[in-house]
DNA sequence: TACTCTTGGTTAATCGATTAAGTAACAGTA
DNA sequence: TACTGTTACTTAATCGATTAACCAAGAGTA
């Protein structure tokens, strides 16, 4: 039934060695036997097993460990980042392998899929600063990389997004719109883009003559829950702010909840801006401005880095990835 | 550096079929000889190898073939899916191995994962009547099932969504509302799952002593922009509907574009009603009444259908997954 | 001429499991 | 006693590739 590299061998007349030297391109062969053992390959449609091949070699597999359930439904746009990975990954020859964690910690697991020989490097997602299970992983000698993270702050290389422009552009968009009191919802700070997100925020500040007011800077959790208590918070300072920007849609979300449920228009009492772009931004009422996130480009890029990483070749230092700002009815022009 | 089933036979002082045997409850072994197998195990923390032990066995891997890139988004809840079918993978003993489609068909790609022993099966998406992917694919002994069908209109076994139940649910909840005039946007009719939704829609409307109006039942496309056409066509006849029902929540917010368009109030001047509950559809304006799909049981219940198919075990035909109605403002009393 | 390189192949070991076939020891039975 | 079964193992073949080691023939060189 299935062809073996044995099969092609007799049809082409050499041995299995030689075989493997032409579809690998390694060894020395004559451009006739070459011929002839791409001939049998074609005609045998051949295609080399994947067990037996790996057995000597490697997997030819990355792998991702999928949330567990409730945080699993936190991005709804990792089906995106899951496309681009898969496609960067076929681009080089591989597959994507997902687990989902279950009981055991990321790091576990991924050791375990790497040292059973199923995969031969691992993504992770949402890194935090000393990111522990990068930590556990590189020292255990399986490759990975971070996803969506900029700087050195990782044991691990990464393919980052230059959160500081796109807070950046996001901060000095409010600040064309006349808003002066501007404040800013944050990720948890361990989280490694937190710093650069609030960097591009502080330097669009600066440049406009003012300086963040502490009071207007909440750091929250990752979820709507506490976008919505950030806000409230926000609300309930002596001199609210007239604009805010979220570090993620979902917090955004949880702001406009919080906004709606004080009596205030989003978009004419005050403007709000996230970041991500989910699917779900633009529907919301009313829409939500945010910083697009390329998350296909991302997924891309880094399957391409780990491959790199996996096949020990070197590769130019990928350049941030940019965040484009969508605006929308979110963000409008101070009231007065 | 990995330790193999040969370290853990010589700290156990037998051979390494035995410890096979011990590891796969296969052979017979005394208890005190597998006593010590398995605290060698358990001192050198062993995990067999994968390649190995799929070169002479099954891959122990799930495969599924992601959309190109444009319908890649079409799901955005297919997130929640792979989440389930890699938990009831786990649940086996396997893993799940996704593959960005490309220049070839899912068939052929399908085809090369399993002769290339990567996987051992493959899950259908979106399948349709005599499926031709199905068709293949068994016709080549490759283990596949198909998501969210019913019926045996397939050539492969299936996990159903109980649509017919479910369309007659959401009819019901219309026509007690007191609608009359209900019309239906279908999705393509070679989709496995148009016929028993229809099914279920004329079922309700029967009970209620009506027979589908011809004029008001439009078959449109799987995309949003199909779903306006189909709506501004409803809204072109004689005697307008004064509720729809979309065979899908992409259908129904192309309905509510085209209704914007018309100057209609969703929820008010026309009730409308989706189906799969995606993510947005509690956040559209006005929120979209709708019918909950079990994405992540759907998902467990694939994995598990596939992996008795791949093992041979029979499995107790598995009852068809019921839909929920999501009650919402779209839909409302019929106005007078 | 005699020696060394290349070139173009082959042979056979190897990766780490599974499993058919064989065997020794002992119990049960005719 | 001799034979048949069980039980509890071991030996060794095998899965299908990769690759180190070896070898023959012809080209180049001193």
């Amino acid at each position: 039934m299935a062809t073996t590299i044995k099969d092609v061998a007799e049809r082409a007349q050499v041995s299995t060695a030689t075989v493997s030297y032409v579809l690998n391109g390694t060894g020395s062969v004559a451009a006739a036997t070459r011929r002839r053992v791409l001939d049998a390959v074609a005609a045998l449609s051949y295609q080399p097993n994947h067990a037996a091949r790996s057995l000597r070699t490697r997997s030819r597999t990355l792998g991702l460990v999928l949330p567990p359930a409730p945080a699993a439904l936190a991005d709804p746009a990792l089906a995106e980042l899951v496309a681009g990975l898969s496609e960067g990954a076929a681009d080089g020859g591989y597959y994507l392998l997902l687990a989902a964690q279950g009981a055991r910690s990321e790091a576990e697991l991924g050791t375990e899929l790497a040292q059973t020989g199923r995969i031969d490097g691992l993504v992770l997602l949402d890194p935090r600063i000393d990111d522990e299970r990068a930590l556990i992983l590189t020292a255990a000698g399986i490759p990975c990389v971070a996803a969506g993270a900029a700087g050195n702050s990782l044991p691990c290389p990464s393919i980052g997004l230059d959160l500081e422009r796109g807070a950046y552009d996001a901060t000095r968009h409010l600040l064309q719109l006349g808003h002066r009191r501007i404040a800013m919802i944050a990720l948890p700070s361990d989280l490694v883009g937190s710093e650069s997100f609030y960097q591009g925020f502080t330097t669009a500040l600066a440049e406009s003559g003012s300086v963040p007011d502490p009071e207007l800077i909440v750091e929250a959790g990752a979820t709507q829950e506490a976008g919505m208590e950030a806000m409230e918070e926000l609300l309930s300072r002596p001199e609210p702010p007239s604009a805010v920007l979220a570090a993620s849609d979902i917090l955004a979300f949880g702001a406009m909840h919080a906004l709606y449920d004080a009596g205030l228009v989003v978009g004419s009492d005050l403007a709000l801006v996230g970041c991500g772009d989910l699917p779900l931004a633009a529907h919301t009422h009313p829409p939500l401005t945010t910083l697009r996130v390329p998350r296909r480009s991302l997924g891309v890029a880094l399957a391409k880095r780990l491959i790199a990483l996996i096949e020990r070749h070197d590769l130019d230092p990928q350049p941030l990835l940019n965040l484009s700002l969508m605006i929308r009815r979110s963000s409008a022009a101070l009231q007065r």
